[in-house]
DNA sequence: CTGCATCCCGAGGGATACTG
DNA sequence: CAGTATCCCTCGGGATGCAG
């Protein structure tokens, strides 16, 4: 963690006064839909997936919400789709510089949550 | 950042198959409701707001959702309420060491968001 | 000033079936 | 294999008014 940076956001943060150009709030938005972290979670950790790896991965996603993601995921340039003209279609998807750029992100969710766990555990 | 723990971190990652106790997307629920984060981001900068103080701070939360997130947030030991016994009433939120350990997380939204600015600015 | 009660709405997400 | 097309429904959040 750069400590001149860290110091930039602190002032940021105490002379904030409404600005509407929040990247804090920005980027927390990305993250927002159910299934957006863990995809990225997973394209973390794996490099490239296919479609059928993800579905793999993440069960209870529907074949529906798992499209819909990896669309607005792709719009926003968090990951990329490389698409193979073969048959059976053979689809890769694999995060950008930018997707990649969120693991210090993950890192620090991770962190807290080894710290401060949460009682009423989620169950799935 | 801890490097050891960052280790940790890429290795639990890497190994991970599949595992319910996943702290990383367990802390992100945190973070899930419309205005948790941004009444989080005023008490970081703030030490401690009163209801009113939030209301000012947040104008377009309505009063229902200002008591409810500030309900949940209590539940989960983000953070604490004080109140005085006086005729008008005078409540106190401020965080709980849980809560001002989140400064970390927002500290890398906020630096990711800044490098990756994202172009369809949100207005509000 | 700080909130609770009530009623209401729509978007985000789910189920199922089908296709190139 | 990698999706589309439809239809359906829950529930998070909004508006308004009242109360200690």
């Amino acid at each position: 963690m750069d400590t001149n940076e860290y110091e930039d956001f602190l002032s940021n943060l105490k002379s904030y006064q409404g600005n509407p150009k929040c990247f804090l709030l920005q980027s927390l938005e990305i993250l927002h839909g159910k299934w957006t972290a863990k995809i990225i979670f997973h394209l973390l950790k794996s490099e490239s997936m296919r479609f059928g790896d993800l579905k793999k991965a993440i069960p209870a996603i529907t074949n529906t919400m798992l499209t819909t993601t990896l669309r607005a995921l792709e719009q926003q340039e968090i990951l990329n789709r490389r698409q193979y003209n073969e048959i059976p279609p053979h689809v890769e998807y694999f995060l950008t510089e930018k997707g990649s750029a969120l693991l210090p992100i993950f890192y620090e969710l991770w962190h807290w949550g080894k710290i401060y766990p949460i009682e009423n555990g989620i169950s799935e």
